[in-house]
Formats: C-alpha cells, structure tokens, sequence
DNA sequence: GGACGAAACTTTACTATGTAAAGCACTTTC
DNA sequence: GAAAGTGCTTTACATAGTAAAGTTTCGTCC
C-alpha cells in the first residue's frame, strides 16, 4: 500500500510541516523518504510535478468531504457544512493548505490537478444552486451569489489562517467563528438590496475554473 | 533622486513583471539595475530585506490611496472607494500585489512592514467604524463587520486576479463589478438577519494586525 | 537456466543561486 | 596628506535543481 511515490509525498508533508513550502527540497524529501536526492524527480519528473502530485492528492480529499457535505438534505446546512469543510482542512492540514496558497509551486495545467480542482469548485456551486431553487436569494444573479460567497469563505479563511482575524477574535473558535459569520451572511444575502439584476437567475458559465498560467519558473 | 536603492527596488519590479515573484534574483536585480550581483545584498541585507523593502514601498501607497479614499464625506461610499483602491492596485501593480501574497519572501516582522500595513488596516477599520456610526447595520459587532466586508473583498479581488472568478464574468470590467457587488453586500448587511449578537457594538481589539511568523527560510 | 529487458532507483556531474568575506576606489574629514 | 568611511565589486563556497549515465533487481521468454 504505502509504495515509493506515497511515501514521497508523504515526506513533502512533512518537510512542509518542518521547514515550510519553500523549505521543501528534492533532497530533503528524499532524505526524509529514506532515498536518494533524485527519486523524487525520478518519479515526478521535476519539483513542480512533486508539488503537483501533493496538491492534486489534497484538492481530491476536499472534494470528497465537499461532495459530502452536499448530500446533507438541508441545503442551508450543506451551504455551511462546505464553508466549514474548507476552514478544517485548512486548520487540520496546514501543509496540504499552504500549498493550495502556492500555485506557483505546481503546473497549474496538469490535467489531474485541475480536474480534482473543478471538483471542489463544481461541488460548491451545485449547492449554492440548490439553495436558490431552495427559494433562497431567488432575484440574485447566481454569479453574484457565487462570487459572494465564495470569496468570502476564501478571505475569511485566508485571512484567519494567516493571523489578522485571529486577533480580534482572540480564543474564539475559528470553525464556529466562521460558520456563525457565513450563516449572518447567507441570511443578509436573502434580502434583496438594490441587488436584482436585469440579467438574474442567468446560468453558470460552462467554463468553470479558469486559472491564470503559471509562471515559468 | 534616483539613488541606488530606490534603482534596484525598481529593477526588483521590472524583474517580478518578465519572471515572476519566484524569478526574482539578487543577480538579475543587480543585472537589471545596472550592478553587480551583490549589489542589493549590500543595501538590503539579503533576499528577504530586499523583498520587504519592495513590499513597504508598495503597502506605503496604498495606504496613502485608502487614506485618500477615507476622505470622502459620504461614509458608504468611501467603503467602496476602498475597495476600488485594492481591486486597481491588484489591476495596476501586478508585481507588487504579487509579493503581497508571498509575505514569506519578506521579513514580516520588519516595524517598518509591519507599519505600513497597519496603516492600511486602521485606514479600512476606521471608515467601517465611520459607516456604522453612520447608521448602517447598527446592531452587528463590528468585528463581524470587519470580518465578512475584509474578507469578501480580499478574496474576490484574489479570485479575480488568478482567474476563476474573472471566468464567469467574462468580458466584464473588474472594479466595475465588484463596486455593484460589494454595494450589494453592503445593502444586505444592513439588515439584520439572526445577525444580532449580545456583544454588538464591541469596541476594537486594540491589536489591529496581528500575523503568523514567517517560516525559517 | 540463461539471455533479454524493463522497472526502480543511485551516482555523477554541471549550472544557478544566496551569502559571507575581503578588496578596492573614491570622498570626506581632521 | 593621512585616516576613516562610503559604495560598491570580486572572490569563494555551500546548497539547489536537473540531466545523463550507471547499477541492481526481477520477471519473462526461449
């Protein structure tokens, strides 16, 4: 079971946890592994793919808990349960997280990657979906609705993660922090400000994720 | 003028805009700029110093431009100046938004760093404050506020800039829509769902910013 | 049972990078 | 006019990614 590239990527994990992102080394992962400095490129081609390989892993168990979430029959409840999905995730696993901040580390374009991506995103986005056919929000553009809050989970724990809504909110617990805050939110969202638009209730663009090129390293 | 250092910062710009953040070198710096490859060292210490002088370059401006946008007699829409100031500098100033997100490049503890964001903060916190004593959405804790208003923004200016939210709205001007959606959200806001808290209307945490450590690089 | 070949790595070697340390020229100061 | 500082460059070295060739192991076919 735990053969030779788990075992690689397995050992980014902890570099990552040990030395940060920018501490991960081909050499240190094969030391780590227990291998020599060029396994790691011997399997994955190169640092990017390495990098590639351990999102794409993560990005899949997300999906999979996303997708979980989704099947609560509540669809406000599936709303949270996603948003807090992603806030565990990133406090569970630091490593995998710091990464999805690190796009640059991968090949942004690697096929398996942006499929175990979209998976997340699509999953996400049936929710909110539903929520609408719900009744809820019903005058609002779906991309506005998506776009809401979507970056706002994001920001949220982004920003959490990364220290200045940690401070304010100092011993509170960041999961309950989030959802109390999201579900504020979804609840304002229900009210139509000025926000109707001419072109509401639009469908979601087939595109999905579209993600800038990666730099050349 | 022009001095030495104020020259390597700009070479350090023109370096992120053809090779990106990660393409960054203390030589091509010196190349750029003219010097030899220990020139930037010499002044900034090492990669890191270089990189936070970069970056309290650019936190300096914004700043300025947040201050400026604060100036505005009408509170709310001051709040949208200041999210129009973020969204055109991502817009503008691709390279220095870009190390924004890459704080691990960059000494954060540096006072110098450290005050130029802070001065950022307190410029969005203050004409949050200004807007509910205006009378908007008077009952929620301010910190919810500053949580839901921060976080929306930074990551829907985020998303935009790496792609997946500029996707569905294709074509459409960047400030432009998140002006109209973040006036939505501060339409909603102003009601109050379940959104009342028995704390409403705590006063700041004094600590303003507050931010993980950079990892040992 | 032995030759062939592929899979799973390792060894070697080369170039790029960050950084420490010393050097060097030019200017200021006394 | 010597001493001390300023503003850089030169030199040197350890660490990194990666290409290429080598080695070892193991299954397979005749």
């Amino acid at each position: 079971m735990s053969e030779t590239p788990t075992r690689l990527l397995d050992a980014v994990d902890s570099v990552i946890a040990s030395h940060g992102p920018s501490g991960v080394t081909l050499r240190r992962v094969g030391t780590e592994a227990g291998l020599s400095h060029t396994a790691a490129a011997h399997y994955f081609n190169d640092k990017p793919g390495l990098f590639t390989a351990y999102l794409t892993r993560a990005y899949d168990q997300v999906g999979v808990h996303i997708e979980h979430a989704g099947e609560n029959a509540d669809a406000r409840a599936a709303m949270l349960d996603a948003a807090a999905v992603y806030a565990q995730f990133a406090l569970d696993s630091p490593s995998p997280f710091s990464v999805m901040q690190r796009l640059e580390l991968c090949n942004v374009d690697a096929p398996e990657l942006w499929a175990a991506r979209e998976r997340c995103y699509f999953g996400v986005a049936a929710i909110l979906v539903r929520n609408q056919e719900d009744g809820w929000a019903p005058d609002r553009d779906i991309r506005d609705l998506i776009a809401t809050t979507w970056s706002f989970v994001h920001g949220f724990v982004e920003l959490w993660v990364s220290g200045p809504l940690a401070a304010p909110y100092d011993g509170e617990d960041f999961v309950e922090t989030l959802r109390r805050v999201f579900d504020d939110l979804l609840n304002s969202l229900a009210y139509t400000g000025s926000g109707a638009r001419p072109n509401a209730k639009r469908s979601l663009s087939p595109g999905g994720l579209e993600t800038s090129q990666s730099e050349s390293a």
